[in-house]
DNA sequence: GTGAAAGCGCTAACAG
DNA sequence: CTGTTAGCGCTTTCAC
């Protein structure tokens, strides 16, 4: 018979000492003996013993998990955000468990249930990276003590950490990039409408517009989608040369480049020179030969060593911990697609 | 004081039952009486009880966890993989453990290091997307008794299962878009070399050209990374134009989107009237405006949908079970890069 | 520095 | 159908 996976037991009774002498040579600042130590390491080598992480956690309640929740990977700047957060909490001996929460096709609902799936998990922090929040979210994680941080977003209740670049900053930057290239009917396609992050560029726009004697000239919703941004292009265009805008600012590079194809290939009209687009987020696309799209750089980088760092705090030190509001600068990248 | 989470045995007090009786009632085909069910519920409900996934995983040996590795994010046709993977795996009630290995940097170490600590975390499967891999793997999840499936990779263990498109079809058919389009020095923009993906690849444009009568011109390596493609194009084009490649293969999509930039922006060459080029995967960006690049599509939803149920089946069935080897059809995409 | 023993929260025989 | 009783593998007081 096959004898199945070795445990502490096993390694205890091999190098001749008891469980607890194991499990301590195996946590790190423990008192052991040299000795004993030598012959825990010999016995657990011999059986290739691993310690079993569930066990562990029973016991300790950490798991050394986090858990990510985003809403889609189509753009970019996801796929991005989660490379470096896996890479960066596996240096500190982290493992993401990883959620995708669709926000175009699920209610409100599916996501709670999501939240209440993680916590069961007994994850040790939780990244929420998707555009839309469960309204009763950050109440039931604070409940059940565990550290919540807002990627890429805020929210309305104040006791939740965020991290965020400076979307109103970077929306009077776009506005401003723009009208230094001489736009005068300068058109906004946001994303989500309920997205804190598109709200916030827009705003700034806003301001700067106004800053500067303008007002927007027209507006449409993209919802971060490909198809949707292609259909407020065309909903923006549909008109006569001199009716149409000269300038747009879109909620993010993703809808940006639908926006782009469907402006140069669809109605035949030249970037920059017939209308000036600006992004936002400067995904690796962005600066890609078929586009070279001018755009507003959020510091992913630094988000994310803020993301980090805050929920280790977080984690570490004893409740009741302070929620942190860092917010990143952002800024602009002017590449061909404004003058 | 605050009471800390409440567990099975609050509920069964309170509900008046045993612990077993709640137990029985969480646990889908188990056999409880209406009423005690009615009881149990209502007594949950009350305490706001959620069971405690890793008691539940210590005690069942099951994690309802699968490990994901890939090595990188960049290329589109991984986070597209990713999103499928995590959303039919929670339909079914999984949950995705994301590792992220990187090929480039990384040494076999790591990779071994980083599947010893999946291993510790009891996951009920590993799928494998990561392009190269470490010797010891198969074996040592074989010892483990743990599912594994390779996804688009291959590998020389007999017995670990495998999803992949078909590869060598694919390299055949790029080959023939090509040479139907007039090309006669076709070149070969590989990824790494000692991943099966590009060997396969190759190994069917090369098998395809000469039943043709032709051999293959030049050939250098992407790395599949964009610098190093963009450096393969400069290498392999820098010549007189009556030398140069006429058609280029490349690895996959991401690579040839590096390609075509230096083609036309750096080299100036007209695609496809001076040089055809052709993907693979058709990964989103594919189709869009700024490249239109004609490729060869993999069925990604086939693959996901073979990786899961492979998955599903080797860890539902008992042991042993016997590895299973799909590999999906392909299909020819004519965009505008080929004639 | 070391071992004994009592859990962590849940499931799984096994009797009833 | 239900309760009792052992564990699952590891950590952690608490004496020694």
């Amino acid at each position: 018979m096959s004898k199945s996976t070795p445990t502490l037991s096993d390694v205890a009774a091999l190098a001749g000492v008891s469980t607890s002498a194991v499990s301590r040579t195996f946590t790190p600042g423990a008192s052991a003996s040299q000795e004993t130590r030598r012959r825990v390491l010999a016995a657990a080598e011999q059986l290739s013993y691993r310690p079993n992480a569930v066990a562990r956690t029973l016991s300790t309640r950490k798991s050394r998990m986090i858990a990510v929740v985003v809403s889609y990977l189509e753009n970019q700047f996801y796929p991005s955000v989660i490379q470096a957060l896996a890479q960066q909490l596996q240096a500190h001996g982290y493992h993401l468990l990883l959620f995708i929460s669709d926000d175009h096709t699920s209610k409100d609902n599916d996501t709670d249930a999501l939240l209440l799936d993680i916590l069961q998990y007994q994850v040790d922090g939780i990244v929420l990276a998707s555009t839309t929040l469960s309204s009763g979210l950050a109440a039931r994680c604070h409940a059940a003590g565990i550290p919540v941080v807002l990627f890429n977003r805020t929210a309305n209740v104040a006791d939740v950490s965020t991290v965020t670049s400076d979307n109103y900053q970077g929306g009077k930057q776009a506005a401003r990039l723009l009208l230094e290239g001489g736009a005068r009917r300068i058109s906004y396609i946001a994303g989500l409408e309920d997205s804190s992050t598109s709200q916030q560029r827009e705003a700034g726009m806003l301001a700067e517009l106004e800053a500067q004697g303008t007002i927007l000239y027209q507006r449409a919703s993209g919802e971060y989608q490909l198809e949707s941004a292609a259909q407020a292009t065309r909903k923006l265009f549909d008109t006569s040369s001199n009716d149409r805008p000269d300038a747009v600012f879109v909620g993010n590079d993703h809808m940006a480049f639908a926006v782009m194809d469907v402006l140069r290939n669809e109605l035949g009209l030249r970037i920059p020179q017939d209308v000036q687009v600006v992004g936002f987020d400067d995904v690796p696309q962005a600066s890609w030969g078929g586009y070279q799209l001018s755009t507003i750089a959020q510091d992913a980088t630094a988000m994310i060593l803020a993301t980090v760092t805050t929920l280790l705090d977080q984690i570490t030190s004893p409740p009741p911990t302070s929620p942190r509001h860092v917010v990143t600068p952002i800024t602009v990248i002017k590449r061909a697609t404004t003058h």
